[in-house]
DNA sequence: CACTCCAAATTTGTAGGATGATTGGGATAT
DNA sequence: ATATCCCAATCATCCTACAAATTTGGAGTG
């Protein structure tokens, strides 16, 4: 039995490099390549190489090339492209119903978690969350609101989950604002989670649960 | 102020063409497309276009070429091959913690939502577990029960939920059947979830809730 | 000096040709 | 029938050339 072919492309070569220099931080976001040119003499391969194996890249979201202008990186993470192209095709209704599948599973697992760092975050966060309520600022209001919950999201400590809360929160911002929003006059006191934040930060896993539940349930009742 | 050029590349643009019949199920998965040089006829651009195209598709995870043999469809979902790529840089029980989140809120979406056709398929994959467990034949048993799990999860009718679902559970196929077998002698009864398909085909919302909540309950105790 | 405008340089986009590497199948010999 | 060899088909890589978009810098003007 021959072992198969552990043949890699130049392409993919090239594109395994680049993906190292953005996710190693070499490339940040932002930062501009080298022009073709350069980059052909440092990887040693030609100009239809070194294309193809950017052109990869663009279409997987992690670089941006601007004719006559030059290339430069746009996001580190691969997945949340996909996940954008994907969710365009779905409905938003789904979406919603996954992050709030997220949101659940995190508060428990922030409330077994959290440090005391973590805690003094969604304290802050929270606090903004009064501020834009004092302001009577809904728009401000549903921004902190958002922040407060990926705060959570954060203390959880489980980086796969925080990024999948994250790439689905961009897409449905729109719409977590117009749900927020649905009830007139706007009561900023039942959207302020005091219980939820006393659970996190006395490790009280039923409580957190406990309390999510109810809000969820709550929630998915104005869709 | 003058409107942002909207110029598409040509290449983004057979890329669209390419992604649009592979939706669409003209290109099928499995199908060997035509040859670069048809191609280049049919999308009327040049090798260099097309071969960049193909290759962002590649590394999608949409085509695969091999040299010699031609390109043949892998795949109609970019966010598996996207997925598969973020978790192998990511830990196991992160996303083992990830997908026992969508687990739970399945259950309960399950249990509203679930068709005739849901309980029959899922009471189906039961049988086929007992079965197993008869022949007192862990793998595949193992496999009935990954099985059955994801029948619950279709039963949802949220296709995002079921997909992301599906991506994680074949990269962690390995870890879940470790965690499984841990408990040796193998107690059948309590891994067949006789409560769970009560509640679902009940549509006891509650019910599936209380018990899946245990049985997450236990599951992370093993880890 | 400050400003405008245009031309040149830079950089990516597209095209087409040439050659190498790999695969698969068919022809051939045994 | 089997095994071997060879060749056609196909992708992989490299090369050159030109087009299109953008940036840069300098000439010219007030």
């Amino acid at each position: 039995m021959l072992k198969k072919t552990n043949r890699v492309s130049l392409v993919d070569q090239v594109v395994s490099q680049i993906e190292h220099l953005i996710e190693g931080g070499q490339w940040p976001i932002g930062e501009k390549l080298p022009p073709e040119m350069e980059l052909m003499e440092e990887f040693g391969v030609s100009r239809n190489t070194l294309r193809e194996a950017i052109h990869a890249l663009v279409h997987a979201g992690l670089l941006e090339t601007k004719q006559g202008s030059g290339t430069v990186v746009r996001s580190s993470s691969a997945l949340e492209a996909a996940f954008n192209r994907h969710i365009e095709k779905s409905n938003l209704i789904e979406t919603l119903e996954v992050r709030l599948a997220l949101e659940r599973e995190a508060a428990e697992m922030a409330a077994k978690h959290r440090t005391d760092e973590d805690v003094k975050e969604i304290e802050e966060c929270m606090a903004q969350c009064q501020d834009a309520a004092k302001k009577d600022d809904i728009e401000e209001f549903v921004k902190a609101d958002i922040t407060f919950h990926q705060a959570i999201v954060k203390a959880t400590n489980n980086q796969l989950l925080q990024d999948l809360y994250e790439y689905m929160t961009d897409p449905l911002y729109s719409s977590i604002h117009d749900i927020m929003i649905m009830d007139i006059p706007f009561d900023y006191d039942k959207e302020i989670h005091h219980e939820l934040v006393r659970a996190i930060r006395e490790q009280d896993v039923e409580g957190a649960k406990k309390y999510v539940n109810e809000y969820i349930h709550a929630f998915k009742q104005r869709l």
